[in-house]
DNA sequence: ATGTATTACATACAAATGTATGGTATACTC
DNA sequence: GAGTATACCATACATTTGTATGTAATACAT
């Protein structure tokens, strides 16, 4: 049987195999034979072990779609952050566990505790965070003063500004027409920090 | 043999396999298994057809590491941005060349287009942007009345909302200690439109 | 107690998939 | 032309992996 060209098709093989691997869907050989049509396993699999001997993709020997993006190329510095709806009373856990969506943030730090949510109303404008802003939040029990927090009061997850006063907790919105809320320390439960926030323009 | 409270258990394999997804390496069902330490495989299976059923889970049959997202919750591939540190006179192709660091977004739309400045200046306060937020701009080089825009007059890149009056064009800051641009449109070249603001919070 | 549902185990089978070996055709070098 | 390298085909085999079936233990309702 005859050739194409140069090192062309291995490249539009490691093309391939890349955006499936971005997508999360690792191919098999098989499957990529039949994307390229090549009317044997081998052909593929030779063309996917050349990529491999030229670091240019990484594997799992005897492993299902176990060809990967090599650790070099792998630094994709992305991960996702789970957007809550809605968070019931003391069950952060289980609202992570069914989120609304996702949205990517650098994953050069730790972001295992990180989440975001929706904000709702305007109390905070005078911060720059307007109604329908996503916050970004650091899951931490405490805070230092003056921090834009999430706390939780009643069945509610509110956003303010946070401000501790002894056995008693204020939260300040950041707007004139609202009044801080100053309450017993057990009657809030800081569900974490806003460390950022984001608004979508239509 | 004994069980395990409620559907805990079940919630758990279900917040494994979506890790393992969203780091693009769907397990297979022995490695389900493996990671709870079943001594069958029919339970970790078992678990996964529930989670199936209760439509949490998706699945390609018969297809190795078929277990996918639902499409509801399908997550967004995240692509980068690259944040641009200063905006050269036209030469807006040649900054890109030489960004300052990149931005993860959501690569469900067009991204190619895509690149953030830093805001300077306080003439967008108005409109909760504030001066050190990072704003993501869509290249184009028409706007509508009332987008917020990244136009460029003179040497400077600037944020501010489009007005187009007949040949000349406002840009209208959103702070009453501002005055509007009022520029002959010759004199002003629209860089893009701001679609998203992005604030990190120390 | 009886029945039902849920959770878990044990084992086997079939399909999917990675791997191996040998062959053919074209291009290039010497 | 001989030799080598690359690209591709054909087929077979072994492992991984999804699927199926039967059984045991616990919880709960009746």
């Amino acid at each position: 049987m005859g050739r194409t060209p140069a090192g062309e098709t291995r490249n539009r093989v490691l093309a391939f195999v890349r955006t499936r691997l971005l997508a999360g869907q690792p191919p098999t050989v098989r499957e990529v034979q039949e994307a390229f049509g090549f009317r044997a396993v081998g052909t593929a699999r030779q063309h996917l072990e050349q990529l491999v001997a030229q670091g240019r993709l990484a594997v799992d020997r005897h492993k299902a779609r176990g060809y990967r993006l090599p650790a070099s190329a792998a630094a994709p510095a992305a991960a996702l952050v789970p957007l809550l709806g809605r968070v019931p009373a003391g069950a952060l856990d289980e609202a992570v566990e069914d989120p609304d969506g996702y949205l990517p943030v650098d994953a050069r730090g730790p972001v295992d505790d990180l989440f975001a949510l929706r904000v709702r109303g305007e109390s905070m404008t005078g911060a720059g965070i307007l109604p329908g802003d996503l916050v970004i939040v650091r899951r931490q029990p405490t805070a230092a003063s003056g921090d834009i927090v999430v706390a939780q009061v009643g069945d509610d997850a509110t956003v303010k500004t946070f401000r501790p006063r002894g056995r008693q907790i204020e939260l300040h919105p950041e707007n004139p027409a609202f009044e801080p809320l100053v309450l017993d320390a057990a009657a809030v439960v800081l569900l974490g920090k806003v460390v950022e926030i984001r608004r979508f323009l239509p």
